[in-house]
RNA sequence: GGGUGAUUAGCUCAGUUGGUAGAGCGUCGCCCUUACAAGGCGAAUGUCGGGAGUUCAAGUCUCUCAUCACCCA
């Protein structure tokens, strides 16, 4: 074995080998089945810290069923990402001077499905450096034939159900990719805007304009020209009498009502509002209470149509603005203009500016396949983990809106309808099913809706499609439901809740996970999130290759949205990664993840961290290495039961059990880093700091018996080979490079890490005896290490110890255990002294009442140790009065239970002894 | 405006049914002791955001205020 921990060596071979031996696969056991859906991926993108946080925790939880022997399933699979995808290949296409519309509907989407090929497999190369282990073979994409029969099944279903509907409704439409885009898409923040005030002329009975006015304010002025309307509250006093009068709009020329509504609120702007239910949400609402009239005033562009007056028409909306303002200006009509500050809706993926807009949609109507889906989490059949992010959930399913499907896009599940020359709408997974369906001969001509669903239609479908759905598949009845979904919170509403409801109405109100399990968001080292604009974004195979500062630079400034952030983004990550980022290897970063993945909703990321968990691949890597010194070659008792262990041997196998125990419980509530945490402690505190060391006098001592020895061996090895089996789903590749190292001498047959069994904590093996008793080693060895480090002695240097106060038993307990302390303490000799008999000038350290005295002799300082010694004093003091304090509290020792006071009465018991020996060890150095 | 979460050692975070606070990193000593200097041994460090309440006892329960983050409108 090299000397330190290597990861580039050992990672990417062992993957290889795992996959091709087809290890992913479930056993297709009669044990319980298990099964985890991976949240499908983007196909043309690529890894992010997110998704190996993600991924990390799920092939925890993978990894740990399989070794407990489930029938365990990690289905992966990806997902189109209509917008996202037709996006970048529009962007390649305006390279070469093109636009989809040059190319046509087929051959745009060929030109998609091309780049699908070209790119589609990255992302799932990139899971392979992670470690993950998901069975390759069942690999699904939303748009491949068999999921897109499943879309084309629900949706017809619904229809036919009237759960999806087409409707001439406001929709959030995005000017510059040319589709709806659904509420969740869109962003609103505030920003710095102005509101116009702007002066009405008010009609009289003939419809002229008369010098009466009403001022309306609006932060939208170029809407003016599709308003329809003017709206006052009911009861507002100033405006009453007006309601069922006119306006005369300016520009446009023409009459519109005043009416009386709600929306109005008296306290904002003016107490006058124009509404325009074209293009606005609330106004909408209004229009429809007072029956105004729709006039759609803008283009797909968001250029103003032919609607409008002349003057306006073609104008871009923001310069059409500028006209309006300006016109109204000089016709008098402009009151005054104020600094405003409002929300201002963009897409999420374009950027701009949202246009509320009247179009054609389809929608499901989800009032009915909300309720079940409630109940779900309601009655438990759904946990959340956390608990509370159930209450988000609740928020927004109890305010649920209609989920508008259709998408202006041409790559996509093409929306199943089919309309005759009247528009007439059928329904039908295809042409000729739909003429058999209803009827329709050759002469009526059909057109197919252009529009192509949402893709979180096809992703809500996930967990049955994949296994196979409509089909009544061996997979579904197997695995569905699955075990658990593993997610962001920040899709709970996109994808979870909408799973939920499609789990439900599909599959016979089963729902389609029983856990859901939401991790935190990944953040930088200062807690930003990561994003590409902020040029923050770290590449987990960086991380896990390193990464010179010069390329880093590169790949975070080429190719930004903003170009002028270019330089702080490289400042930044000078100051941050000054040499770059050195290869931590896979495993190093998972354990990272699962000891950053508690309860929290953030999770920053921190190279220091990850450091240390390297580290922790170093020391376990060079524990091994002891581990094969001290066992090759020799009898390790794989072949003779004779063995003789030692307490360092039960006590290790002791707390082997416990660690066992704990690390189960922790993985089973989705505590990892409570898991990682046990782990680090046992290995690094217990096993390499005492009991490597406790091995060694056995090991190399010539009076210890074979059958000692081969028990010391024999533990060694497995307490090794049981952590290695506990941290294998968390540190896939270092455990397996181990283990394999280890198999001739742990006597395993099985052919890799990943299929032996998941540790069992063995009650036998359980020796509280064992434990008080190395506890009590422990505690002689720390006191005589603590004062050599204060008193500055050389750690090379041999003591003579005397002893004090002691007991018998204490004496045989030393007897007993003399080789393991005198090595670990490094001791010359042990005297021990008669009751009563004369000490020379020493320092003390306490073990219970007995003292171990450290002649100074020439070697310690008495005014050192003075002075450490009052020190402790103070301390011990301070303890004390704090416990008598509440002792001599009657209403403490009345009140309290019994096993606290008591608690608390040993612990002044102690400490009191502990201060009486001090304090008169003290006297005797001083009187000396 | 409504909701959720957070505030604990210099930093990043644990803290399970209330019993006087822990880890990692960092810091400070001493050591290249043949598994490991990516290491060993030892040490220091906190009015648990502020205030009030319940209780014998509050980081933990209740109220309130402050700051921050996120979600929704």
């Amino acid at each position: 074995m090299e000397k330190t921990y290597n990861p580039q060596d050992i990672e990417q071979t062992w993957y290889q080998q795992w996959e091709a031996n087809g290890y992913f696969a479930p056993n297709d056991s009669d044990n319980d089945a298990y099964c985890i859906m991976l949240p499908p991926p983007n196909v043309t993108g690529t890894l992010h810290m997110g998704h190996a946080f993600q991924h990390t925790i799920i092939d925890i939880l993978i990894r740990y069923h399989r070794m407990k022997g489930d029938n365990t399933l990690w289905q992966p699979g990806t997902d189109h990402a209509g917008i996202a995808t037709q996006m970048v290949v529009e962007r390649q296409l305006e390279g070469e001077g093109k636009t989809r519309h040059d190319l046509g509907r087929e051959a745009f989407v060929e030109r998609v499905w091309g780049w699908k090929e070209q790119s589609g497999d990255r992302i799932t190369e990139q899971m392979r450096h992670l470690g993950t282990s998901p069975d390759w073979s069942r690999q699904r994409f939303t748009m491949d034939d068999g999921l897109s029969e499943a879309v084309l099944e629900v949706f017809e279903k619904l229809y036919d159900e009237d759960l999806i509907y087409r409707g001439k409704r406001l929709v959030n439409w995005d000017p510059v990719l040319h589709t709806a885009i659904s509420d969740l898409e869109v962003l609103s923040e505030e920003e710095n805007g102005h509101m116009w005030h702007l002066r009405y002329p008010i009609a009289d009975d003939a419809g002229n304009a008369t010098d009466e006015f009403m001022i309306v304010a609006t932060t939208r002025p170029e809407t003016m020209l599709g308003d329809t309307g003017v709206a006052v509250h009911p009861e507002d006093e100033r405006f009453k009498h007006l309601i069922g009068k006119h306006i005369v709009l300016p520009l446009a020329e023409r009459l519109i009502p005043i009416v009386g509504d709600e929306h109005a609120d008296p306290e904002k702007g003016t107490g006058c509002v124009k509404i325009t239910p074209a293009h606005d949400f609330n106004d909408y609402e209004v229009g429809l209470r007072n029956d105004l009239a729709m006039i759609n005033i803008l283009t797909e562009d968001a250029r103003i149509n032919d609607v409008a007056p002349e003057a306006y028409r073609g104008l871009e909306r923001y310069e059409a603005r500028k006209k309006i303002v300006a016109d109204l200006d000089a016709l008098g009509l402009l009151v005054e203009v104020k600094e405003h500050k409002l929300m201002v809706p963009r897409g999420e993926r374009s950027g701009t500016v949202i246009e509320p807009y009247l179009t054609n949609q389809w929608y499901v109507k989800v009032e009915s396949l909300a309720k079940p889906a409630i109940d779900a989490v309601e009655t438990g059949k759904i946990r959340f983990v956390p608990d509370n992010y159930k209450n988000m959930y609740y928020s927004w399913m109890n305010d649920i809106q209609d989920w508008c499907i259709s998408r202006q896009l041409w790559w996509g599940h093409r929306i199943p309808a089919f309309y005759d020359a009247e528009g007439k709408i059928y329904v039908a997974r295809d042409e000729a099913a739909a003429r058999s369906k209803y009827g329709l001969d050759d002469s009526v001509a059909l057109m197919q809706d252009e529009d192509v669903l949402d893709t979180w239609f096809s992703s809500a479908l996930w967990p049955y499609s994949t296994l196979g759905w409509p089909e009544n598949t061996d997979a579904l009845k197997t695995w569905y439901p699955t075990n658990v979904l593993v997610s962001g919170f920040d899709i709970i509403f996109f994808w979870i809740a909408r799973m939920i409801m499609m789990g439900m109405k599909f599959m016979d109100g089963e729902v389609p996970f029983k856990d859901v399990y939401i991790h935190g968001l990944v953040r930088d080292g200062e807690g930003q999130k990561m994003s590409k604009s902020k040029g923050n974004v770290l590449d987990p195979l960086d991380i896990i290759y390193g990464i010179s500062l010069e390329e880093l630079l590169e790949k975070r400034t080429s190719n930004m949205m903003q170009g002028h952030l270019a330089d702080k983004v490289a400042k930044q990550t000078k100051k941050q990664f000054p040499d770059g980022i050195p290869a931590y290897g896979t495993d190093a970063m998972r354990f990272t993840f699962a000891a950053m993945a508690s309860t929290g909703r953030d999770v920053r990321f921190d190279l220091n961290r990850i450091e240390g968990y390297r580290n922790f691949c170093n020391k376990v890597w060079n524990a091994t290495r002891y581990v094969m010194m001290q066992t090759e070659g020799q009898d390790v008792g794989l072949d003779s039961q004779d063995m003789e262990p030692s307490l360092a041997d039960r006590w290790i196998l002791s707390l082997l059990q416990d660690t066992i125990t704990e690390v189960t419980e922790h993985i089973e509530n989705y505590r990892f880093d409570l898991a990682a945490k046990t782990l680090y402690e046992f290995t690094w505190n217990q096993y390499c700091d005492w009991y490597l060391e406790l091995s060694k006098p056995v090991l190399n001592s010539d009076q210890a018996s074979e059958a000692q020895q081969r028990a010391t061996r024999h533990t060694l090895i497995h307490v090794l080979e049981s952590l290695l089996c506990m941290m294998h789903p968390i540190m896939p590749f270092i455990t397996e490079e181990i283990w394999q190292t280890l198999k001739p001498l742990s006597g395993k047959e099985g052919p890799t890490v990943m299929l032996e069994s998941f540790p069992i904590s063995d009650a036998d093996k359980q020796d509280a005896v064992a434990v008080a008793e190395l506890e009590w080693v422990k505690e002689f060895v720390l006191g005589i290490r603590r004062i050599r480090s204060e008193m500055d002695v050389k750690p090379s240097l041999k003591l003579n110890i005397l002893m004090q106060g002691w007991t018998e038993e204490e004496q045989t307990r030393y007897t007993m255990n003399a080789a393991f302390i005198s090595t670990l303490a490094k001791l010359e000799s042990v005297e021990w002294l008669a009751k009563g008999a004369d000490a020379p000038e020493s320092a003390t350290a306490l073990v219970g009442d007995m003292r171990i005295l450290i002649p100074l002799a020439g070697i310690i300082d008495k005014d050192a140790e003075t002075a450490r010694l009052q020190k402790e004093i103070e301390k011990l003091e301070k303890n004390l009065a704090g416990l008598h304090g509440r002792l001599s509290n009657p209403s403490f020792t009345d009140k309290a239970p019994e096993k606290v006071v008591n608690q608390v009465r040993e612990q002044h018991a102690e400490v009191e002894a502990a201060l009486t020996q001090m304090q008169s060890q003290l006297q005797q150095i001083q009187n000396l």
